[in-house]
DNA sequence: CCGATTTGTTCTATAATGTAGAGTAAATCC
DNA sequence: GGATTTACTCTACATTATAGAACAAATCGG
C-alpha cells in the first residue's frame, strides 16, 4: 500500500455493500446489491478477488455459514465490516468530499 | 477499460483538482490542491502519469502556457475538464452516493 | 554569458487493483 | 446417482498507482 489507505472505486463499493448487508451478506447477494444500486455489472471474479484483498487487509471479516436447505444451498461465506474497514471508508469519503466541496464540475470553456 | 467508465480514487481526486483550478491549474498547483484539501501526499510521478491517462481518455484537455517571468518560471501545461470528464465524475459520484445512502458504516458485531 | 538555483515535466521500474470467464465444489431434486 | 442449481476458486492479463531519479527551461548573480 501507499503511505495512506486509499480505496479504489470498486473496493469502495464492495466495502459499502458489505456494510449494507452485514452480517448476512455473501458473494451473490453482495454482487446483486452493487448491480441493483449502481447499475454497473459486477463479474464474479472481480468481486471475490476484491473480497479476499479486503479481508487480507483486515477491512472485512468473513465467517463460514451453514448450508441452507434448498437446491444448490451450499455453505456461504458471510462478510462483516471490520473496525479498520469502517475507518478507511470514512477517510476515503472525507477525502472525496473535501475535493467536491464547492465544485461545479462543468467542463471548462477555452 | 471495463464495460463502464469507472474511476480510481486517485483519478477522481485529480479530475476534481482540475475542475477546481481550471483553466489555470497545472502540475504543481494541482498537486498542492490535493495535498492541502485531503491531507494525503501526492508524488509527482503519480500525478503526471494520471494526468496523461485522463488526457488520453479525453476526460481533461491540456494546453501549453507561456513561460512566466520569474525564477524557474518555465512553461506550464494547463488543464481543463472536458465534457466527458465532467460526465464521468458525475457518474462515479452517483454510484458512490447510491451505495452510501442510508448506510451506517459501523463495524458489525459478531 | 555562464554556472547555480528554481520550477516544472518526463521517464523508468514496480506494486497494487480491476476484470473476465472457466473451473471446481457442495447442496437438492428426481 | 446424474442433472441441476448455487456458490466460490483459480488463472491470466490489463489498467491504475506509486516513488523518485532524470531531464528541461527559466532567472539570478557575478
Amino acid at each position: 500500500m501507499s503511505e495512506r489507505d486509499s480505496l479504489g472505486e470498486f473496493e469502495h463499493l464492495v466495502l459499502l455493500a458489505v456494510a449494507r448487508l452485514q452480517p448476512e451478506g455473501y458473494g451473490t447477494t453482495l454482487r446483486r446489491e452493487i448491480e441493483a444500486r449502481t447499475g454497473r455489472s459486477v463479474s464474479v471474479g472481480a468481486l471475490y478477488a476484491t473480497l479476499d484483498r479486503l479481508e487480507r487487509k483486515g477491512w472485512v471479516s468473513a465467517e463460514a455459514g451453514e448450508p441452507t436447505p434448498e437446491r444448490g444451498g451450499r455453505a456461504k461465506r458471510h462478510y462483516q465490516l471490520a473496525a479498520a474497514g469502517s475507518r478507511v471508508l470514512a477517510e476515503s469519503r472525507a477525502r472525496l468530499e473535501a475535493m467536491w466541496e464547492g465544485v461545479d464540475a462543468r467542463p471548462g470553456r477555452a
